[in-house]
Formats: structure tokens, sequence, C-alpha cells
DNA sequence: AACTGTTACGCGTGACGTAATGATG
DNA sequence: CATCATTACGTCACGCGTAACAGTT
């Protein structure tokens, strides 16, 4: 057994069962992956993909069980070379964040900045993308933390801490009728044209829900994916935004108003998400604290080990 | 990076830092191995063990983290090896339990019966020894399971499902005092001689604490490994016995009377310890039910995983 | 006809074993 | 002097790439 086999049934697995992208995608030729994969099937004793004729059509049972078991096995060679890093070079190195707009725009500056002080030779590589896709890329093994919001039900393979729970505003410009409510309800809101988050961000779904919860249909002329944007169109007079409390700040947006909906939306929780069994740069835990301060390094690590005891309340 | 490397660095580090020993248990040379671990270190930047001019001292403290993660990554290559036996021969291959004589002579004999005739084709390994071998054996994937009463402080890297709780008798031959005393008292088993288990087996430690939360002293004349032997010497009228209850067999066990001796001392559990993430075979789950039929294969799978929030009750 | 996986084959690297050397107690 | 790690070196094998081949759509 081999750890090039290892890796390239993973990779053809991740391809979509296509050899010749696999090939590519590690710079090397197909029928070294095709071959190799054959001796570990054979090594093995079981198939793990089923082909029809020359073609890979599917994971096989036993393949499905390998391949999870191989990811781990990667898992940890990535590991090794983090501890590698860390101690050769305790200070220098990369933090890579897969975050979401609001939170790289909004929640992430004050930490990053903390951060940035602190641990001047790290290089902080920040990647942006809607919360499927940043749980993707740290399963891959692209990114070290994701932070986001409702960022998917609980996957296997991540391990996600709550860090802090925030909710939203309804924001107009000044004079807007809406801004008059008191209290202000669902109904009052689906009065008006609604700005707000695409689907696939910051909790929606929360939104959605409690318009359902009331048979409401809230009349969305517009989506977007951050707050800056939807902001930008309240201004203009488009309709009245619901974005999260924290993008809006009276003394910058001065164009425009907003009211607290605490209330009528359950509140959301943002949370970091960890590889399991994942091994960190010590920077990283500090970059965990400084985001979360009740997230202290050894209830992350308990955590990371897959300890479900440890659910650190907010 | 190699699998060889990290077996290899693996190795010497269990054999107490000894390349000469760790080159003969591999079938392997001292240079290669020297070589390879060098390989490793320099690759990873990082040196895993101390060296004093040309001998290994200690291991560094990247050394722990690292072999620590060796240690997982080997536990998948055992699973991926276990996989492929599941799916190429689903009803042979060989189960290894160690467990303690107690347990192999009184709990385990009818489980093993009815695993026998379920699977014919499946070899049993029994290997006996005290707890702490027990457990080692496991960790070194010696064997698969582990069963045993108290078996060491919940050890990281075994997960330790309880299975029975059982209690102790008195035993003593016919027309002994002891028989006579209603209820049965410490202070009464303090008077005279006691044969009981070994300090390092079957919850030895229960018996001290129970006398000596009394501040009493037994007088313990002899003390064996198994209850077979303390049950010889009691019918010598060497003295009274402490043993497990499921040792005392009235039909059996003519030459002897038992007294219960629940309500004396705490009560002892039987464990089944398990590789942290090992992938056991299909009749392995069966085994295991069939000897704790609460512990169904969900349940143990989840706990495997680590997943602390599993703690089945009794 | 285009695409993809498998077989065949030759090359080069790298892991391994033997022998020799260097440290250490 | 015995033990043990490291260096030096030759050998062999295995993984890789190229080229040719064989199914699939």
């Amino acid at each position: 057994m081999n750890l090039q086999q290892l890796r390239y049934a993973h990779e053809v697995a991740k391809r979509g069962l296509n050899i010749t992208e696999a090939a590519a995608a590690l710079y090397t030729s197909q029928p070294g992956i095709s071959k190799q994969i054959r001796l570990l099937e054979e090594e093995l004793g079981v198939d793990i993909f089923v082909r029809q004729g020359r073609r890979l059509t599917d994971i096989t049972a036993p393949g499905r069980q390998i391949l999870d078991i191989i990811e781990d096995v990667l898992g940890g060679l990535a590991n090794l070379k983090q501890v590698g890093e860390e101690y050769s070079q305790a200070d220098s190195g990369t933090l890579t964040i897969a975050t979401t707009h609001t939170q790289a725009r909004y929640a992430l500056p004050p930490v990053i900045r903390a951060f940035m002080a602190r641990y001047p030779g790290v290089r902080l590589e920040l990647h942006q993308g809607n919360p499927t896709q940043i749980c993707d890329w740290v399963i891959a093994g692209k990114a070290d933390l994701a932070i986001a919001t409702e960022a998917i039900a609980e996957q296997h393979e991540l391990v996600m801490l709550p860090c802090q729970q925030w909710n939203r505003c309804v924001i107009a410009p000044p004079g807007h009728p809406i801004l008059e409510e008191r209290p202000l309800t669902l109904e009052a809101i689906a009065r008006y044209p609604v700005v707000t988050y695409d689907s696939a961000f910051s909790g929606r779904s929360q939104i959605n829900k409690a318009f359902a919860a009331r048979d409401l249909s809230p009349n969305v002329v517009l989506t977007a994916i951050d707050a800056d944007i939807i902001k930008t169109y309240v201004s203009l007079g488009l309709g009245i935004g619901i974005v999260a409390a924290m993008a809006y700040d009276a003394s910058a947006d001065t164009g425009l108003r907003a009211v607290d909906a605490s209330h009528l939306f359950e509140s959301s929780m943002t949370r970091i998400g960890i590889r399991r069994n994942a091994w960190l740069r010590e920077y990283a835990y500090v970059f965990i604290e400084l985001f979360a301060p009740h997230l202290a390094r050894p209830l992350v690590q308990a955590a990371l080990q897959g300890d479900s005891r440890v659910d650190p309340g907010l």
C-alpha cells in the first residue's frame, strides 16, 4: 500500500470518478492512476469503484467506507505537515479563513487587526463565498477555518462552534412610514417592497420562516449577497431592507435609519467550522479566541477530537 | 513522505527509542530505519527524536504530537485492511479478544458458544492477561476487543463501553461461622483470613476501598488472579474468599457455600474496550451485542467516532 | 469521432541491504 | 569492548511517463 494510491483514489472520487481529470489535477498520468488504483483494490481484495466496461460509474459499498477512511488518513498527513511548520516557524505561516461577506465586512475587521498586530509574520488569507462553498473549502483543506451563519446542518466532517448570536434590523430611508410603526410587525413589513439577503446567505431561512409562520409572503424585490448592496438600494428608495443588526452603523450610514427587529425573527448564530481532527497552528487558536473569547484553546481542542460533550453554550 | 517512514518512527518510539530493536521487529535493517526517520524529520522540518551524540535519548515536543498523529494514520491503514477483509470474506476472519480470567471463565462461555454457532468461519482468539496488558494489546492492534472490569481509567486511545454490573459474594467451606453472620458485615469478614484477587484484577480496588472506608485491614493471606484458585484454597480451609458472584455456582461448587456481599462492596462494571476510531468487522459488532444486548451497532459506532454523548447508561 | 480507461514497455529514482565508520558507556 | 547510530555504496524494484490499444457514447 502506498500514500499515492490513497491520494489517487481520493482525487478520483472527488472529481466525479474521472481518472483523466484526477490525473490532470495531480499533475500525473492517467495510466499511473489507473494502475495504482487497481493495485490498491487488489491489495485490499475489494473493488472501490464500479466499472461498466471501461468507465467508472459508481463507488462500491466498501468503496464508500474505504474512501472515508482514506480521507481521515490524508487529513492526518496534512496535520503532520502542520506540526512541522508550527515548530519550525512558530510565528510565520498562513491562516486561511473562508467566510461570508457579512462576517468579513462587519464582524472580522477588528479581530483581524488585533491578530495581525500579534502575528505580523502570519499571512492571512480571506476567501469569500457562500456557506456551502465555505464548508467545502474547509473540508477540502483549502481553508483552515470557516466562519458563517447557519453554516449548513452539522456536516460530519466539520466541527461547528457557536460564536455569537445576532439579530436583524429593518432599514429604510429617513421619513419612511415603516419607521413609525410601533411596535414593528411582520405585517407592516409585508406591506412594502423588501430588499434582503440571497437565500443562500446569512440566515435568510430565518427570515422566510418568520413570514411563513404568519402566512405572509413579503414582496422581495431584490436579493443580494451582502448588506452593502442592500443598503445601497434601500437608500435609493427601492424598498425597505432587512439586514444583520451589525451591518447598520448609525454614524456611517447617514442616509438610512434602522429599527430593531429582534422580536420578529429568530436570532442567528455565527459559527466557526473546523475540519474534524484537524491539527491547528497555535495562532489559529489565538485567532479563534480573539473572535470568540469563550472558545478557549482546550475547549476547541476537545471539540476537535470529536468530544460532543463540549458544546460551549453560546 | 512515506508510509514506511511513519511505521519506522512509530516502532522506534514504541521500542524505547531503540532503532536496532525496531529494525529487528520490522525485519529490516538499522540503517534503513535511521535514514528514513531522518528523511521524515527533514521533510517535516522538525526533529522527532532527541539525539545525544549518536543515541536517541528522548522524544521532542513536536515529536510527541507527530507520533500521536502517526498512530492515527497507521490505525487508519489497519482499518482499510479490515474493510477489505470484511467485504472479500464477510463470514470468515479472526476476532481477537483480550480478557481476564474471570470473564473468560464465567461470563464469556455462553457468548462464545452462540458466536461460534453463528459464525463458524471466524477464528476466535482469546488472549488472557491483566487489565493493563489487555488494554495495551488493543491499543497496539494485537486484539480487537478488551473485556475487563475497571479496565484502567479511561485511556484516551480506547473507548470503554459499560456492559454489565456485578457484585461480590463471600465463600467459605460448609459450616464456617461466617456463614451464620446475619447480616454479613465487613467487620465479620475482617476477623478471618481472607483469600481474594490480586491487586491488578477484578476490581480488587473496590474491595480495598470498602475496608479502608471502615478503617479495617483484612487479613489477606493469599491473592490469586482467578476465582478458581481462590475457591480451591477456600475449600482447603485456608480462609474465606471474596469473589465475583458469577464465579460461584451452587450446583458445581459443592464443597463451598456463598453469602451475597453486594451491600458491602461497591458494584463493579464489566466494560468492553475498543480502539478509538477502529473499524470493526460486522461479526465484531454481533459479538458485542451478544455479550451486551444493549450495545447495538449504531450505538457502538457512534461511540467509536468519539461521540461522548453516547454513554449507554448501564 | 471524441473521450476515457487499460495494457505494454522502458526509464530513473529511491528504498533497501551490506559493509564500514564513528560515538558512547 | 560491546552497543548502537550514521555514512557509503551497490543493487533491485517500483512508480512514472509515453505509446499503443480497447471500450463507450
